[in-house]
DNA sequence: GGTTGAATTGAACGCGCGTTCAGATAATCA
DNA sequence: TGATTATCTGAACGCGCGTTCAATTCAACC
């Protein structure tokens, strides 16, 4: 027997990327074989050769496109740097929560990439953290954030952010948009410049680092 | 040609763990072979059975001498929450920085462990999450700290700092004591309770979350 | 209803895996 | 010096890996 009955390519495709991820998530990618994804949608190993040219391929085809979408599906308000902030937390947690398998492999799987795909997946997480590193700058520059160290507070937000993903279950003891509310909260806190007293107007703070290498 | 000259149990053993600690950090449990290791210290794959009852064991022995060094290296100073996180803060950073390896495989390798071992790791875990959540909890009890939810700050905390090892390099931009610094004053603003104004006692806060599952 | 071509099977390829073990070697001790 | 023992080699075991490909099946179209 070959082709079975009601077979489609538009099928088996994306169902080979939905087994996978989830596969690659669980037990990494390393540890699981091609074999295991074709069992997962009930095929043959080597029909998944009809839908990616190799497993590295395979693996990369997620990270690339989770990330690209991540990039695509928010931009930074025209707003105050602390409401882009809080856009930007809401929107990260919110995004996060809602692909946690992605999440996972996207900086778990980093070192299973081959140095070409390596290099534009770095990027592209660079260019996501540029976006956060942006709104912190500027609001250093304006003085409604104090931040030492912008690529620090950057990367330290982003941990904490992301860490979300690694204790949250659907369906737990806490509502998402609250988890979503705590995590604003704290981070805002983490930056914010203190109130100035009522009689004092703010000073604009120069000199901090801009972003270079870390 | 079998056992050669100057070939020693007390130095094939350990390592063949610093070895496997490297290797399994760089790719990955999954993607390293015990002849890798053994051909890394310049042994053949069988002599490393003498060491290890098996690869799992290996990774086991690592991630578990890993935490209970962590839990053993620091208590919590006998002093007031403020001071007790900072001082949590700054081993923490540390502890990791001097340990990158380590830090990463413990949570990296978590699903290549075997269920009985997950479960030791796991509750080794939680004991030192546990150390950070009772610095929080009375804090927010004494009003110092205002944290809405222990159990989530606890864990935005700790992925916040661990964070550090993910971009910290050796000689690169910062001092590792300017890095401690950095996030000693994350940590302390994203929990810390506002100032009180000069003639308002501050007010005790009850009813918190006290931190049971997440 | 026959032809075409996309989709899939199933077997095969060479290879490296974790682990075992009999045998070889070198240090140790009597 | 000779016997003993700890240490290691080298070969082997069965197995599953990623990948290829000729053969087969089935849906779609003429």
């Amino acid at each position: 027997m070959a082709r079975t009955q009601g077979s489609h390519a538009e099928i088996t495709g994306p169902r080979m990327r939905e087994a996978a991820l989830r596969l690659f998530a669980r037990h990494g990618y390393a540890a699981v074989s091609m074999r295991q994804i074709a069992a997962e949608i009930g095929v043959q190993a080597g029909a998944l050769y009809l839908y990616t040219p190799d497993k590295q391929a395979l693996l990369f085809a997620l990270m690339r496109d989770h990330l690209e979408d991540l990039l695509a599906d928010w931009q930074p308000p025209d707003a105050a740097p602390d409401a882009q902030l809080e856009s930007f937390v809401r929107h990260h947690i919110r995004y996060h929560l809602d692909r946690p398998d992605l999440v996972f492999i996207a900086y778990m799987e980093l070192r299973n990439l081959a140095p070409d795909n390596f290099a534009v997946i770095a990027r592209l997480r660079r260019e996501y953290e540029a976006r956060l590193e942006a709104i912190l700058s500027r609001g250093a520059d304006v003085g409604v954030f104090d931040v030492a160290d912008t690529r620090l507070a950057t990367m330290a937000l982003i941990a904490m952010l992301t860490g979300v993903t690694t204790w949250y279950r659907a369906g737990g003891r806490l509502y998402r948009a609250t988890i979503e509310a705590r995590y604003w909260e704290m981070a805002r806190r983490s930056v914010a410049a203190p109130v100035p007293l009522p009689e004092t107007a703010p000073v604009a703070k120069l000199g901090h680092a801009s972003g270079g290498d870390i």
